[in-house]
DNA sequence: TTTGAAAATTTAACGCATTAACTATATGCT
DNA sequence: AGCATATAGTTAATGCGTTAAATTTTCAAA
């Protein structure tokens, strides 16, 4: 049987654990869960997004996010608001509070990058991403057929 | 700031779920979750394991695995016992209805690593191996450093 | 030997992941 | 209009991740 050192879910994970290891300290300073960083991260890119659309751009499912949201809007780093046309939608967007906490926090996320980039190399960085998309895409039309 | 694309844990993340999507469902049909089958395929390739080398050879922090372990043993998939020498320790083993239920998932675990080797090619899968476990050592090292 | 520190493990508490079930609103068909 | 179906989102239930605190056992020094 297959070794675990050669387990790709597991690999997988220490990669992203090392990544994140000296990242957390900064999010639970600002009592911000990974995920919380997330969808702060993702309304920064876009001005109005519906949850819907929230959960596909932060890789999130419905009810981790719903209850996501509800934590934000209570510490008023988000807003939300119903959609005229369609009551079922709500749309969320940053307060001035929450841009302002994303633009703090975003000066440490590129700092880490910027370390990773150095130690790892920006070649190989690169490379890495390429294989981690082409992966995804692959098992993903792969799957899709059969 | 950096586009969500660029983030290294999202690309980590989505390989991973892509890689296990189609593996799960083989799993809940014997009511397996991930953690659960790491800790099994552990065991599987050591005799009697402590709960703390079981902890670093599964990646898994020391109370998820308590709760697995309770999980397992209440199931009959494992044995633990007291160390004679030294009453903190657990050891644990597989019981034969352990090794049998690892046999069976093996057969599953083989046939998607084929699945995954075929579509994205043997030679790139042994480099993204190389890369993730590089980026790992490297940035453990830098860590331990400063 | 007893006192205190260290080690192995467990418990507690809180948030997220996942699946299923539920609510409310919208849309399509007759 | 009226009913079935679909969609957006929430709630519920169970297990894992993580940190901190508690428990039990060991070990070493006074």
């Amino acid at each position: 049987m297959r070794r675990f050192e050669r387990s790709l879910p597991m690999s997988l994970l220490r990669a992203r654990e090392a990544v994140m290891r000296k990242f957390l300290p900064h999010l639970r300073a600002h009592e911000l869960s990974p995920q919380q960083w997330r969808v702060l991260r993702a309304l920064n890119e876009s001005d109005e997004l519906e949850i819907s659309a929230l959960s596909e751009h932060c890789y999130l499912l419905m009810p981790s996010l719903s209850r996501i949201i509800q934590n934000l809007d209570g510490r008023g780093l988000i807003s939300r608001r119903t959609a005229e046309h369609d009551q079922r939608r709500s749309l969320i967007r940053l307060t001035a509070r929450g841009s302002e906490l994303v633009a703090l926090m975003a000066l440490e996320s590129e700092a880490r990058y910027q370390h990773i980039t150095e130690v790892f190399g920006y070649g190989k960085l690169e490379l890495l991403y390429e294989l981690l998309d082409e992966l995804v895409e692959k098992l993903e039309n792969e799957d899709r057929q059969g």
